[in-house]
DNA sequence: TTAATATATTTTGCATGCAAAATAAATTAA
DNA sequence: TTAATTTATTTTGCATGCAAAATATATTAA
């Protein structure tokens, strides 16, 4: 049995794996927010800088354009943000949180220290190094994904 | 602006980022062996221990049960593996590899090499690390979805 | 044994992730 | 300026991930 093709020897299973996980824990949370996690990663972004081009979202996200789209289109049906076209060029369109939008990051302010209830026994330091080894990693994919150009 | 709620704060995002980082490094892989990667993870639980339930399929691989019902169905319509009855539980189902289910494991020998040199940077140590930390990550979650049985 | 309950798997409905095609508008080249 | 090309965003088609409902079968309780 060749080791290296073993389930558990594979660093994308455990990354697939954390991934849903954290998706799942996140999702009652969220759903008391009515949101999914990629929207709350969307209004996070937001939350931090506002009236932004939808481009501008796509690179801080990392979410999917044709996904982006739909997202943006419930945001906006929720109440959470505007889209309007920008005037100057009008390809590009911009997006703005409502003050709905703008209130729901003062019910979501829990949400991060509840998640970290949830993560107890990493310890900080352990975090901070999981933390680092993780960006190293996104580094190893991003001139991955420049070569693909 | 609170901290806690930044993008670049969130382990999360992290987690979800690369994730679907890993996947999209490895479609162009898995496509040359006409597979996705939720179809790369069943094959692989399958080269390690084959004839086995559908049950142990999912504990094995953390599939959704949904997700796997059609994934099982298009890996036998490719005719990789048989699905048949059990003969003293009928509600259980047994998957097993064909012969081409088999033979496809030597063309899937190469991916993870493949995989390991878009990922270089990271040192064996590094690697290990990381690895020790998913797992233990990992922990935080089980005993929590536990919680909610 | 019959009814109630538990287990294994599939189906359904909704929300992405992704590649590729389609649109629309702006920019550049001829 | 007109045509070709580039850029921003949406649409389309397919494959999940997930919760909840539906099925089928087995097990347990009354």
């Amino acid at each position: 049995m060749s080791e290296l093709l073993k389930l558990e020897n594979q660093l994308c299973h455990r990354f697939y794996t954390l991934s849903n996980a954290f998706t799942r824990a996140y999702r009652p949370l969220l759903k008391a927010l009515d949101i999914t996690y990629p929207q709350y990663v969307t209004l996070m972004a937001l939350w931090e800088t506002d009236n932004v081009t939808i481009a501008e979202l796509l690179d801080k996200t990392a979410i999917d354009g044709g996904a982006m789209s739909l997202i943006l289109k419930k945001l906006e049906d929720k109440g959470f943000l505007m889209i309007t076209k920008d005037k100057t060029d009008k390809r590009v369109k911009r997006v703005q949180l409502t003050k709905a939008g703008e209130e729901k990051k003062a019910l979501a302010e829990d949400v991060p220290a509840q998640m970290l209830c949830k993560l107890d026994g990493m310890t900080t330091e352990e975090s901070r190094t999981l933390r680092d080894l993780l960006d190293k990693l996104g580094g190893c994919f991003e001139s991955e994904e420049r070569e693909s150009l």
